[in-house]
DNA sequence: TGACAACATATGTCAAATACATATATTGGT
DNA sequence: ACCAATATATGTATTTGACATATGTTGTCA
């Protein structure tokens, strides 16, 4: 059992672009940290940031400058920054259920 | 947009039937304002407590009383407490995660 | 009395989300 | 020349959740 807040990796991954622009390997090596998740899915996620392109939430461009094999070098859009601050508040409301439940659990376990 | 504890009527239903024996219908009219979500699926939710008994976290028995049809009437086994148990930590590491997230995102809004 | 709504449990099926596996190419080091 | 690390990508299976429908019982009221 481990609770886990559905498609967590997304707003995840806003926030890190909305810090600043990064590659797919990158945003891997930071997630875990910030999600919580023990190891995001590296397919999993290569795939979402092109959905999210093409949705236009994120733009990328290709980058071969610096060492290594060329990166995939992506940021948010505007409509990225909205969709992060959705996830804002859903998360906040989703607390707030959590918050309720764990309450009336420790009010029946005193009960 | 809709952040979403994954599983959540798990839990939920644990919570409910810790508090008393139920059956199924009743929990569906009990689960939404607990778990938050606007309806629960009654065929996965007839699902979920049959695979539950199997797994010993409940157990139930028909009760022919009362009046309209027999239900079957749901209780929490010792092992459905302690699975609870569990639940409640992993929500509360859950929630440490999602503040963690939501400060970090405040962070970037003031910076 | 017989039709219909409400109660109650159950199964079938599809889509979305996640997990697990593998492919492919480039670069740097030894 | 080879191997490990970096980087992106696709294939597929499993799990979770959503939507639909089936089946039987009881109460009620026309």
């Amino acid at each position: 059992m481990q609770a886990r807040i559905e498609r967590f990796v997304e707003p995840s991954l806003l926030l890190l672009l909305a810090e600043g622009p990064k590659h797919g390997y990158e945003l891997l090596d930071d997630l875990p940290e910030l999600s919580g998740e023990q190891r995001v899915d590296l397919g999993n996620l290569y795939r979402l940031l092109r959905s999210l392109e093409e949705e236009e939430i994120v733009s990328s461009q290709w980058d071969d400058s610096g060492d290594g094999p060329a990166k995939r070098v992506y940021w948010l859009s505007d409509s990225g920054r909205e969709l992060l601050d959705r996830w804002a508040d859903g998360l906040r409301s989703a607390q707030d259920g959590v918050t309720a439940f764990l309450e009336r659990n420790e009010k029946r376990e005193r009960g």
